[in-house]
DNA sequence: TCTTACAGTTCTAAAATTGAACTGTCAAAT
DNA sequence: ATTTGACAGTTCAATTTTAGAACTGTAAGA
């Protein structure tokens, strides 16, 4: 599997993951939420080589997530802001921080703390159901393969251990 | 800034991505919440490498997101089962795979719906704030430095642009 | 005995990433 | 007038990762 052929797989995960699925993508991204936007900024900040730096925020307006716009003529220089789709990445990136908020903060706590302007109060983001409201429980879901289905990989049925003597270990 | 770093950043999207931020271990947990739990079942499905998978299964073992269970004795075969820190990356899950259902589906449409057993309906996730119940939006967030916060990459005031003369092109 | 299922390991070639230096424009300081 | 620094890249050799294919070993079934 090529990374170009998961942008064409009939899985809605895999060709989110072909656009922003690798590590110095999802930190660029973090870097443009907290309001960098130019060339130098994403570096000092991240530490990433420049020629990395400027494939991926190629890539990036290449794929309508940022778009890059002049700020000065001469010489030319420009700013990478966010599109609506790439302002559409939001909950990917607050589910990220938060497992990481849950999982990974070591004795002290968490670095970085959350306000939500609307009522004034530090939150967790939660998912919920846009039918009912209520909070997402993987258990609770079952998929079934929708217009776009087209291989074996949108419809997956459990693995069927196949019948086989189980020897000893259940 | 070397991969191993990543985990101790004082970030826990940084962290959460040292974990998970890399596209076959994303889509090997893809594989997990498909029920896949046998490294044919992955390589298989994903036709990964098997040694980068048999690779990518050691460090979600040792990172406490799967749990390796034998499930025969001669010779000794194991299962990959999600352990609750897995099941907790759900949200993450579902938020790429909504914005791929969002920006990323062709005409055809989704390969995939989502039916919550709750109110049997097929749903979209929203997330939204603990606190007040509201939709989230990237906007309305304001982020302060936590108990956890040790660096600018964690509290990063926006990028003031040096008070420069701006030549022509606003 | 031969074949298949399964879960890896080993090896070489190809691709991606790193690190460091280099290009070019312009503003400000010396 | 010359030097220095900010900025946004590009180039290139060296290193690291990943891909692809073959190989190992146990045991069941034909």
């Amino acid at each position: 599997m090529k990374w170009k052929e998961l942008e064409e797989e009939p899985c809605s995960m895999a060709r989110t993951i072909g656009v922003i699925g690798d590590r110095w993508t999802l930190l660029i991204l973090r870097e443009c939420f907290l309001r960098t936007r130019r060339f130098e900024g994403f570096q000092s900040a991240l530490g990433i080589t420049r020629h990395l730096l400027a494939e991926r925020l190629k890539k990036l307006v290449r794929q309508g997530i940022l778009r890059r716009i002049p700020y000065q003529d001469a010489p030319k220089r420009h700013e990478y802001i966010l599109t609506q789709k790439g302002l559409d990445l939001y909950p990917i990136m607050m589910a990220l921080v938060h497992w990481g908020d849950t999982h990974m903060v070591d004795e002290r706590g968490r670095p970085l703390l959350h306000e939500h302007r609307k009522c004034g109060k530090n939150f967790d983001p939660v998912m919920v159901c846009s039918e009912c409201g209520e909070p997402l429980l993987a258990r609770e879901v079952h998929t079934h393969p929708g217009p776009g289905a087209r291989s074996p990989l949108a419809i997956k049925a459990p693995d069927k251990p196949k019948a086989k003597v189980r020897r000893s270990a259940a």
